[in-house]
DNA sequence: CAGCCAAGTCAACAGCCGTTGACAAAAAGA
DNA sequence: TCTTTTTGTCAACGGCTGTTGACTTGGCTG
């Protein structure tokens, strides 16, 4: 990998963690430089600014691995969502999801990568969409109840007791029937 | 009511629909004080600033409705959720928490507000706290999936689709059992 | 070594932000 | 009517934002 490449990375890895983090009119680009440890400018240079920046954060952020069944499906989002994140990934993605929507310029970009991608996926796997939407809905529900709320009914992740409420919530949604 | 307390309070619903509707860092004083009509000086004279004007936003915001059991809890909910609000105000209340939780400054002046009041009167009627904690992740699911991500699967407010949808979610999450 | 090109720094810009204090208008009280 | 208090406007401030263009550095090639 070139120098250019690896610092352009680094701004990458950076963007994600603090603008997923903490919302994209929250994180100026001068502190996800000074994180990435190179000048404010290279960023307009690499990314073009700004929302190109953060576009690129959106590159694969919404892929849903390949599951056979509705079964298989519950046991990959609860893997997901129980387990500490190695790379911090999976449940920032829902927040930002939550975080940006509102944002009438960014939330398209959100809602375009997220339509793209996740949605399309779990259509796929789950048939109905009416289904589909719910086990999204479910998801989110229980991502930001824990991680942002801090309600105190919702189990820590990473404990029996999470994995259980998650699961219900998400039978629960795929048990939906019009 | 006094001309002061008049401006004052236009202010403050001005001040609710903007800054509930795009977020705290996304509003500007002075778009909020041209929307009321006056200068941007009064914020701070009246509120003693932004965060000031965010508190008096808070007040009363998350208060629940006295019910008597869970089915009656659901009724509320389910209305709450299905009827176009007519003063915009309970949607908005879910949109915001999501919003700002993440904003450590003003997240923590959400989340108390939250705790003290929506989420005590939930526990109040259902008992457990895990339970009330899977009804509210239900409620935010739902309402962010419809509003916020526009995700075709959900049933647009205001039909008997979406009640469906609400209902059985709300229901799923009060059928918790540890 | 000389020249060149990629990689990064730096300073400056125009614009918006929240906040403040001095001032003008208007209303109320004497 | 004169005075005082309320109510509101205005201009300015320091600070932060994203973006730009000119400049410096460093390593590679000839």
């Amino acid at each position: 990998m070139t120098k250019a490449a690896t610092t352009r990375e680094n701004l990458l890895i950076q963007a994600r963690a603090l603008l997923w983090a903490h919302g994209y009119s929250n994180v100026s680009l001068r502190t996800i430089a000074s994180a990435a440890g190179v000048d404010v400018a290279l960023v307009s240079r690499y990314f073009g600014g700004k929302r190109g920046l953060f576009q690129a954060t959106l590159e694969g952020a919404f892929d849903v691995p390949d599951v056979a069944d509705e079964a298989e499906l519950v046991d990959v989002a609860v893997r997901m969502f129980t387990t500490a994140p190695r790379n911090g990934m999976v449940p920032s993605v829902l927040q930002l999801l939550l975080m940006n929507a509102h944002d009438e310029e960014v939330g398209d970009m959100v809602r375009a990568a997220h339509h793209a991608k996740m949605q399309a996926g779990l259509e796929a796997v789950i048939g109905d969409p009416a289904r589909a939407a719910l086990f999204m809905a479910a998801t989110l529900g229980m991502s930001v109840a824990e991680k942002s709320l801090h309600l105190p009914g919702i189990a820590p992740h990473d404990t029996p007791e999470y994995e259980a409420q998650l699961r219900h919530m998400l039978n629960a949604s795929l048990s939906y029937k019009r």
